[in-house]
Formats: structure tokens, C-alpha cells, sequence
RNA sequence: GGCCCGUUAGCUCAACUGGUAGAGCAGCGGACUCUUAAUCCGCGGGUUGGAGGUUCGAGUCCUCCACGGGUCACCA
């Protein structure tokens, strides 16, 4: 105990000195419950529009808890507010009120503690709705001092590191994760309204598919086998759909393990949902009635800041072909683009650590560098080359193109969608292409899964299917720039 | 992983070319019964992220390390 002890602050030995004066005089410390009558958030709901003659005549009495927040003392009489992540309230502490015995008893509280009070709602001088306090009971104590009241909690690795004390501190932190969560609600009723089945599918997975990427990996003692965390949901998705579960979605975590930045995080949140007899068209509608939809309830309007750029939800979100984008941005003449060597000695321009690359990875990273950052209204990027989009159907209109999009706002993939390849003859040369660059060392080629060919064989509808990162949406409709900022425990070194 | 920036009191931030490390909030003591960044008087609080080095002297300069941010690379 006594080696394990931290060093006290001088702030925090006296919150210990407070705790033990509370505990001398048999004040219940760590009280069972509190029988409160409103959340913070309710009170404030209910009566925040109450003016001063309403509330003096109903006497509401309510009882009512949250952490202090402020406290100004004065003498025989105090103020203080309380508040949770919602919403504050200020309370009115008399001596006359509640007694002396009572009133001192306050002086062992502390910003930060939690606090159940009883009384009466007014309205201040000023204005404010506050409660004049008959009981009051301490619901836990608080050991250290909260960051400083003004300016809240700045530094951004205790924000992510110790993210409860953001969200005590930084009223709009709680916003962010609030609209997070409604936006989350609202995509499953969309969906649910449209008869989609919500399911789960394996997170662990022996054969990790449906994207490409690198896999983090595990293993069953029991089973005596290797598996590894799914980098997306897809194959088992659309298993489901060959089982005649005809409209399915899963709102998931997928992990990826891969660098971290501004827009990745190892483990990330993604919707996908797949269609039976839908083509890739009917997806661009679909996601277009989503955005707007989600837009509209969540914001109330459908356009929207992100940054400086005002971004438009408006209908029909443009549409671009994937090369005629390329022609547009990268400078690469029509002659030009047709030869693949010169394609490549662009692209190793931009990547210059990357091994032997292809002719459609290296328009791939040529799109990346040259014209995804300059897409900020919703963008549609159809038809990218069919090569590095194994698990697409061949475009309708050129074989060496793919029917997928991807779907750019604010210079991100939010989306990605295709008309789902189910020829498992077709899939099966496209796997066996992709263990082809497996072998020569593309780490992040698709894997072989011989179940899910299996599974196609027996016949998977002609279906639509689409992938849309949670946190980025949640990003451009939070404005946040840092998807650490949409993730509640983004993934940091550990201390 | 490369490069750039950051790390100072519990928190938010200062400290010119190297010369005794400061303020506000928070805390403690006192005054104060409508305050709200309460006010007024007084007080305490620091291994300047860590380890070396240069120097008479290092928060400041150099090297290494740790963590974070940005950017590029990798990657949706």
C-alpha cells in the first residue's frame, strides 16, 4: 500500500483531509442511490422557459444531481452550478435555508464532486433557473482538481488519454459523440424503414476478406488455430444474401492494421449494407436518400461547414467517371493515360517506396495524390479499373472498368459501392489474380476463400453492395477535422 | 518510418540574445445573503517530460530517449 501510494498534490491532500472530515461526522461517503426526480438535462427541458412568476407560483420541487462545476461562495449565502454532459444548472445554497450545521457542512465540497440536491426552482435577478437547495447529500467525491474552468482541458493527448475528463470539461466533446450516436440511430431506422435485416457477422475470422488490407491476428487455444480480426464484413454479408436474407446491414467495427493518422484509425466503424437485384445505380440513389435524410434530421438543413467549404447535400450529388476525373486533375493527357509504363513512373513519382506496381494500382494512386483532395462537394467516382476491384462486377460498358464507386466529400472516401461480381467462375480467377500479387508481395491482396466461392456458386442474386465509414460521416456532419475527435477511445500509445 | 513543432505549478499559458522560473484560474486563510470568469485582502504551491553533455551559469544551446500534434510515406 504504502509503495503503491502516490504522491499526493497539495490540492489533493486536501480533498483527503475534506473526505475524512465528511467521514468523521458519518456522512455516507459512496451513498447507494439517489432518488431524483429529473436528469439535469430534463429540468432544464421542462422548465428553462418557466418565467419567474410561473415558477413562484408552482413551486416545483425537485431533487435533482450533477458534478460542481463552479462554486462562488459569499459569505452566509452560495452559488454554484452543477452539470452533467448535457446540460448545468445553478444552485442557491442559505444558511438561513438549510441551517448552519448544514451550510458549514458545504465547506467540505468541492468543484468536481458529485452532489444530489432537494429544493424549489426560481429564477434569479439575472434571470437564471436555479434551485433554492433544502437538502443536499454528497453522491461520490472527486480526488483531484478539475482542469481550469475558462479555457476547459486543451492538451489533446489527456483529452484522448483521459477522455471522462474531456467530457466534464468540454461541454461540445459530449456534442460530437450525442450527434454521433443519434446518427447512428437514425441509419438503422432508415434502413429498418426499407425492410433491411440488422445482423452481425463473424469479427473474427480464419480467412480475413472483403477488402484490401493488412489483418491483425490471433489465435484459439482451443481450436489450435490461427484467426484474425476482420478487416471488413463483406464475404459474410453476401453469404447471407445468397441465403435469401435479400436486404441485410451490419453498422461494425473493422480493424485494420495499419498506420494512424487524420482519417485512420486501426480499429473504425463501418456501415454495410447489400441489396438483392439492385445494381450499383440504385445504390447511388439510395446513399443520396441517406445523406439527405441524415442531414436533415440531424442538422435540420442539407448543407453544411466543414471548415471553411460550405458542403451541399443537394440531389443529385455529381457524377464523375474515374478516368475522365483522372484526365481532369493529374495533368495526364488521354496518349498518356493509355500507356501503362508512363502511368506507372507517375504514380512511383508520388510513391516512391512502393515495389512493382501495376497499371490500375498506379491510376489507384494517382487518383489518391492528384484528385481526391480536390473533390470536396459529394462526388460519385465511377467505374475505377476493374483490377483493383476484385470483388466488383466488370462495368457493363468497359470490361477493364469495375461498376463501384466511391463516393469523395471534403477530399474523403466516405463510400465505396459496386455491383457485386457473382459469377464465381469470374471470382475465382479474380482470387487466384490476387494471390498472384500476394506472392510477389502485395501484402494487402486478397485472400483465397473457397467457402465464400462455394457460396456464390450456389448462386448469389445479382446484388448491390456498399461500404460508408461511420466515422468519417461523423466527422463532416461534426466538423471535425481529426477522426480522433469522432472516436471516443482513439488508439494511442500506451503510457 | 522520415521531416517539422510541442512537452514549464492541478489546469490555461508567460519567461528577449543563456543570468534568482512568473501570471490567471484552481487551492489555503480572512471579509461578504442574488452571484455567475463573483469581488476585495493575504498566503502556499515547480526535479521546467527523462538521461547525458557544453558552460562560471541551462527552461533556453547540443546529443539520445519517451509521449503527443502536423506533414510525407504506408494505408481507405
Amino acid at each position: 500500500m504504502d509503495e503503491s501510494k502516490e504522491k499526493l498534490t497539495d490540492q489533493e491532500q486536501v480533498r483527503q483531509e475534506k473526505l475524512a472530515s465528511l467521514k468523521a461526522k458519518g456522512i455516507e461517503l459512496y451513498p447507494y442511490k439517489f432518488a431524483k426526480t429529473h436528469f439535469l438535462d430534463e429540468i432544464v427541458a421542462l422548465y428553462g422557459l418557466k418565467s419567474r412568476e410561473e415558477l413562484e407560483n408552482e413551486k416545483i420541487r425537485v431533487k435533482v444531481a450533477g458534478r460542481i462545476m463552479t462554486i462562488r461562495r459569499m459569505g452566509r449565502a452560495t452559488f454554484f452550478h452543477i452539470a452533467n454532459s448535457q446540460a448545468k444548472l445553478q444552485a442557491y445554497l442559505r444558511e438561513d435555508v438549510v441551517g448552519l450545521e448544514s451550510y458549514r457542512l458545504f465547506d467540505l465540497f468541492d468543484i468536481g464532486d458529485l452532489i444530489g440536491l432537494e429544493g424549489t426552482l426560481f429564477r434569479t435577478k439575472t434571470g437564471e433557473l436555479t434551485v433554492l437547495i433544502e437538502k443536499f447529500e454528497l453522491l461520490a467525491k472527486c480526488f483531484h482538481p478539475l482542469p481550469e474552468k475558462w479555457h476547459g482541458l486543451q492538451d489533446v493527448e489527456t483529452r484522448y488519454r483521459r477522455r471522462y475528463l474531456d467530457l466534464i470539461m468540454n461541454p461540445e466533446v459530449a456534442k460530437i459523440f450525442v450527434l454521433r450516436s443519434r446518427m447512428i440511430s437514425l441509419i438503422r431506422k432508415f434502413f429498418d424503414d426499407r425492410g433491411y435485416l440488422e445482423v452481425e457477422t463473424p469479427m473474427m475470422q480464419p480467412i480475413p476478406g472483403g477488402a484490401a488490407a493488412r489483418p491483425f491476428k490471433t489465435y484459439h487455444n482451443a481450436l489450435g488455430i490461427d484467426l484474425y480480426l476482420r478487416i471488413a464484413p463483406e464475404l459474410y454479408l453476401k453469404r447471407l444474401v445468397v441465403g435469401g436474407l435479400e436486404k441485410v446491414y451490419e453498422i461494425n467495427r473493422n480493424f485494420r492494421n495499419e498506420g494512424i493518422s487524420s482519417e485512420h484509425n486501426p480499429e473504425f466503424t463501418m456501415l454495410e449494407f447489400y441489396e438483392a437485384y439492385c445494381d450499383y445505380y440504385d445504390l447511388m440513389e439510395l446513399t443520396e436518400e441517406l445523406l439527405v435524410y441524415l442531414c436533415q434530421n440531424l442538422l435540420g438543413r442539407d448543407e453544411i461547414f466543414y471548415g471553411d467549404e460550405l458542403i451541399s447535400f443537394k440531389r443529385p450529388f455529381a457524377r464523375i467517371k474515374f478516368k475522365e476525373a483522372l484526365l481532369q486533375f493529374s495533368g495526364l493527357s488521354p496518349s498518356r493515360f493509355e500507356q501503362p509504363s508512363e502511368v506507372i513512373s507517375l504514380a512511383k513519382n508520388f510513391s516512391p517506396e512502393k515495389g512493382a506496381i501495376t497499371y490500375g494500382k498506379a491510376l489507384d494512386i494517382i487518383f489518391d495524390k492528384c484528385v481526391k483532395p480536390h473533390l470536396l462537394q459529394p462526388t460519385f467516382v465511377l467505374n475505377p479499373p476493374r483490377e483493383i476491384s476484385p470483388l466488383a462486377k466488370a462495368s457493363r460498358d468497359n470490361p477493364e472498368e469495375a461498376e463501384r464507386f466511391e463516393l469523395i466529400i471534403a477530399g474523403m472516401e466516405i463510400a465505396n459501392a459496386f455491383t457485386e461480381l457473382n459469377d464465381p467462375v469470374d471470382q475465382r480467377a479474380r482470387f487466384e489474380q490476387q494471390a498472384e500479387a500476394r506472392k510477389s508481395g502485395d501484402e494487402e491482396a486478397h485472400w483465397l476463400d473457397l467457402d465464400y466461392l462455394n457460396a456464390l456458386e450456389y448462386g448469389l442474386p445479382p446484388t448491390g453492395g456498399e461500404g460508408i465509414g461511420i466515422d468519417r460521416l461523423t466527422m463532416l456532419l461534426a466538423n471535425r477535422r481529426s477522426i480522433r475527435e469522432v472516436i471516443l477511445f482513439p488508439l494511442l500509445r500506451p503510457k
